[in-house]
DNA sequence: GTCTATAGTCCGATAGAC
DNA sequence: GTCTATCGGACTATAGAC
């Protein structure tokens, strides 16, 4: 049933997202749906907790091949974020873009946002941690927006960047 | 009669946006507000071209003021960026998250930050600018949906890093 | 030019058969 | 449990009076 919220959000974007759409991808009807979610707002949650879920495990995998130092969750959460987006992150950047009728959704993502910068932030001198941060989550979204300024050689140069500064060095930045 | 649809989506958000809605603020009828832009569509553009066309005005009335030398305007886009939000700000979020269906828009919305991230990195090194660029846009897109992980003590830590390394120092990153 | 009235569509949710 | 049928409402857009 979630998955097939997620196709639907995948093909047709968020704001496509309607019950008989779903309905439709499921096999199923309206009422079948609203039995398992009892409202569209359960159903946005529900999807919402699928992703951020699946978007920490990708994370945690990239963790486990990730040595032990200094910086370990900063170079994960880095590599996890500038690889290609794959059908978690298109969907989650659509559901952000319908965040703004939920508070509740909004800060549960706030939540999420929170206890990642913590671990990724705990053992790195906070500006560095904060500027890779904000950087990489910059980019990501402004590739989910489809507005980024960066060329393909562009962005490589950026991702180097932003894995040197995550692995302490600063070299890049000198001139 | 933007003016009205500029508030409608300030106080119940980009959803809610509807001709009803826009009509009530401007003390119209429906028909009225379809006179003056003959589709909703139509109405959408009119008012992102608003907003870029302020944001504009509001980063060269700071360009304005900032001394002349290297990556001047570097440092006048992360000034006018970080500043606190004004309603203009909000209604470029909403309208963001209301993209996902038009595709001219999004091109539009693309140009501009192609052009944007042209004029800040003209005469500073590729890294620093798009390092700079990613971090303010970050910051500020996390602002917007109410996800950023900084408490106002670390925003304020931040934006002074992001300052001095528009300044081409990069002394706050060492460690 | 701006209004009223209304057509026509689509949505979320409910009720009740099976 | 899952379906069909339908309600009530909100939306965009059009037609025509003034």
């Amino acid at each position: 049933m979630l998955d097939a919220a997620a196709a639907v959000v995948l093909e047709q974007g968020a704001g496509k997202l309607t019950l008989d759409a779903v309905a439709l991808r499921a096999g199923a009807s309206k009422g079948g749906v609203l039995y398992h979610f009892p409202s569209k707002e359960a159903l946005l949650e529900a999807l919402l907790e699928r992703v951020t879920s699946h978007n920490r495990a990708a994370y945690e995998s990239v963790l486990a091949k990730t040595p032990v130092g200094p910086g370990r969750e900063l170079k994960a959460y880095v590599t996890n974020s500038v690889r290609e987006p794959d059908e978690d992150d298109h969907v989650s950047g659509a559901l952000l873009a319908v965040l703004n009728s939920s508070p509740a959704m909004i800060e549960s993502v706030g939540d999420y946002f929170r206890a990642r910068f913590a671990a990724i932030s705990h053992d790195v001198p906070f500006e560095r941690a904060a500027l890779v941060h904000l950087a990489t989550e910059g980019l990501w979204l402004m590739e989910l927006f489809q507005v980024s300024p960066l060329d393909a050689r562009q962005r490589a140069r950026v991702v180097k960047l932003l894995k040197q500064l995550a692995n302490g060095d600063s070299k890049g930045l000198r001139e």
